[in-house]
DNA sequence: CTGTTAGCGCTTTCAG
DNA sequence: CTGAAAGCGCTAACAG
């Protein structure tokens, strides 16, 4: 393992000169500076980053808060793949490595937070694992540059990036609407989770627009998965009056719906049009596929990257960044796909 | 941000005795280790990492070898998401976190190994994406504790991890056998990857076993993918005798072989029986649901964490560590389901 | 443009 | 059981 001062005795300068050449390469002598690599190459220097950011404060890592406590559902969502790998991409291309915090089981005291301090963390990225840690506030207000995904963060140094879902479900119920129908009923994530709420507020909006009338027996809620699709479905399957469509608030859910109305002997789209929310990979892989509202989800990890960047460099937080959502038209809402 | 000077300052000892409490609590009196954590505590003390890993070369941290270059096939896969979190909670309840190593461009050379020595990384895993990076052999040669998932990696230091492929390929021969099915087929992996191939031998070995021909013509070349799964059916069903039953070597090109029987007006499993590999999601959401060989994906991140750890700590490199499979029954191979 | 001089915060002999 | 002292490898003023 060579070290700066090995390199610098044998290209016979000081080891500031080497640090420069690495660091500030401009301010140095082009032929010493071309020397100095030549010789670096060949002896396979590599500068230590842990001496690096012992002197500096600068790690050039971020750390990934992903709460995957295997008790709470959501770490398995599909989605969060595609994030990881577009913020690992964003990141990389900026320069810094990702960390994924672990609590190692000291859940206890602000983990997190303590971590980010131990390895002198430049910034933070935290995907929502849709429960409200206290911790994560904390973290938040400890002044590191945070950058929250579908989760809102706010503070001097903190922003979020979450999809355009009032417009994304709006574009949903057009699009039922457009096709013909009009008894639009929607399955909704928790009210209490973001995406939820906002969700329902798109239908609620889109349904004003079009002159349709708001039918409470038509807003049954359900948990974003399977399960809960497919209880939902069930109830409104149930009442007097069936809904000749459904904007399901997540793809997991629609695919439960899909069952739920098969299990009817009903079919799809004829009796009733399914537009999902997400565009997870199964949405192309059933049959009928499904009709969905994609989200951006590489968009996600790159957004954060610019912004925990951006802030790490010293900027303002920046605003939320709203990321668009877009239809994918498929079987399930179109009987010629 | 208090240091351990700070706090031994503070305390009435030295550093060294501060450091000796967090390192070597054994050796220091009761009384002051009792008194320096209490100090520790009130004043939020944290031993600095960087300059731990200075210091004694140890980062706790493990490296991640993910190519997700988005021009392969594979990073997608729902797999690695369990895999990866399973990795990672294990090796945090070893102390270790996980660095995701991304090579930032510099694709050029050796970025890994460049990337294990500048961060002092105690060790490296690495995922199969499906290709073969010559780097990461170098990688594995360069003497850090190293373990291959799904990727056969040896040396001093090195060992991998994968799952039962030929006994899993049995196992789903046998199912489809005691079902009564006895003109068995299978759509393989591409040739050259390993479970690819082992899993065709196990189809082969356990042909023989029930005294079933070998047929040629029963043996279609897929790719793991939808679209390949679609087309090696499609070729399949095409020939003058078809198949009563076919063995799927892995879950996605199960689903799309799955589109092309009911293309061709075919039932499953009435007509033809499915079973799968992998046990992804979908294979639970398809109706029929998909009778399939569940591979112990939490496993291998706990697997990956016990043997990267095990050699830190200096033992040999552990054998190959071969992991179970386990068949899943669902509706594509039994019409009660 | 370059060298000298102090550290960054912690660990680790070596004495005592 | 504890302290003093010497680094780990690099950066950052400050002179020159």
């Amino acid at each position: 393992m060579a070290t700066i001062r090995e390199l610098a005795r044998l290209c016979g300068v000081s080891p500031a000169t080497v640090s420069r050449v690495f660091n500030n390469p401009g301010v140095v002598n082009a032929k010493t500076r071309e020397q100095v690599l030549r010789m670096a190459r060949q002896i396979g220097y590599l500068p230590n980053q842990s001496a690096r950011t012992l002197a500096t404060k600068k790690s050039f890592m971020v750390g990934l808060v992903w709460d995957t406590d295997h008790r709470r559902p959501g770490w398995r969502h599909p989605f969060f793949q595609e994030i990881l790998i577009g913020l690992k991409t964003a990141l990389s291309g900026r320069g810094y490595h990702l960390l994924m915090l672990a609590t190692s089981g000291e859940k206890s005291h602000d983990a997190y937070v303590r971590a980010v301090r131990r390895h002198n963390l430049d910034g933070v990225v935290m995907i929502d694992s849709g429960t409200w840690d206290p911790s994560l506030r904390r973290l938040a207000e400890s002044g590191v540059p945070c950058v929250g995904l579908d989760r809102p963060v706010r503070g001097p140094r903190a922003t979020y990036v979450t999809s355009d879902n009032v417009g994304g479900a709006r574009l949903a119920v057009r699009h039922l609407h457009e096709r013909g129908r009009r008894a639009i009923a929607t399955i909704t994530g928790p009210a209490h989770t973001r995406p939820g709420a906002e969700r329902l507020r798109g239908y609620r909006e889109e349904l004003s627009r079009l002159g349709l009338p708001q039918r409470p027996e038509f807003v049954v809620e359900g948990d974003f998965y399977l399960s809960g699709g497919h209880a939902a479905m069930r109830r409104l399957l149930a009442a007097d009056d069936r809904p000749d469509a459904v904007f399901v608030a997540g793809d997991e859910m629609a695919v439960g719906a899909l069952h739920a109305i098969a299990e009817a002997g009903l079919k799809v789209p004829e009796d009733i049009a399914l537009v999902g929310f997400d565009d997870i990979e199964v949405a192309a892989l059933m049959s009928p596929g499904l009709t969905t509202i994609a989200q951006d989800k590489a968009g996600f990890g790159t957004a954060a990257a610019e912004a925990v960047v951006a802030m790490i460099n010293g900027a303002d937080a920046p605003p939320p960044r709203i990321l668009p959502t877009r239809l994918v038209v498929r079987g399930s809402s179109s009987p010629s796909l």
